[in-house]
DNA sequence: CCCGAAACTGAAAATGATTATCGTTTTCAT
DNA sequence: ATGAAAACGATAATCATTTTCAGTTTCGGG
């Protein structure tokens, strides 16, 4: 049975601090160095690895590598948040949209998939991206 | 402007031959050493990278690994084919669903941010594994 | 047909995120 | 207080992907 430490404490703490602000295990490293805390890369991920397994947290595998954020202390049942990432900015936006339901819920009827909305992530172009894009002039 | 080499057309006709059976650059190049045209990694990167941006291949980031896929001579306009990867077995799954693309338009209009088809990859288990852990009793 | 610039190739080295190793330290039930 | 289980962290190892660079190929003029 897993033993409590000040490590793991600290990486839970860190990432409940950014919110929806997701990050990767190094900006982690430096936030807790910076809080005056340091922990080892490798313990890290270790604890990112457990949190994930109990739901506290959200993996996503993006091109640059994993991001991780806090996902609460909501039930397992909470299926109508999800994420969009912009193709353009990076930037990690969360949507929460009974609509989205509506959708996951057809999948499981009729195409027979469960989908986990933890791992799932929509890839597309965000409001201000798309204007900018207009700006320099349509291709 | 690019020049036409064997190895561009031997990398686009392997992807083709596989349909959506989606694969990793490593799996590419065994494909291509087996036909008798080895191509090396390197240049299979720069090819994928190509065909990405054309628009003729799909690429997904997973935890393993980018896998990339033809997605045909079909227009841009396709937007109602989705990608389901199965958390348990790994197998990657398309869909065609009209339901998908209700989804997208609620999105753009609504939440102002515009889905990329290509690069979303729903995660979750399929039909297939959700059984056998019903079998091996539920947890 | 021939030339040269631009584009492409592939072997090898570099990069960078993640994982494994391993000796040391911490936790906690007894 | 003790010791076995679990966690730590520095370091080395992996492994996918990129970069480098010295040749090779393509193709539009001449």
């Amino acid at each position: 049975m897993p033993y409590s430490t000040k490590q793991h404490q600290a990486v839970l703490r860190c990432l409940e601090a950014r919110g929806e602000n997701a990050c990767t295990a190094a900006e982690l490293a430096e936030d807790l160095r910076r809080a005056g805390c340091p922990v080892g890369l490798a313990t890290i991920y270790r604890q990112l690895e457990k949190l994930e397994a109990s739901g506290a947290v959200h993996k996503v595998n993006t091109e640059e590598g994993a991001l991780y954020q806090f996902c609460g202390h909501q039930s397992q049942g909470h299926r109508d948040c999800f994420l969009l990432k912009c193709q353009r900015c990076g930037r990690i936006r969360h949507v929460d949209c009974v609509q989205l339901q509506g959708l996951y819920d057809h999948l499981e009827r009729e195409h027979h998939f469960r989908i986990d909305p933890r791992g799932t992530l929509f890839s597309g172009v965000c409001d201000a991206c798309a204007g900018e894009e207009a700006d320099h002039g349509a291709q």
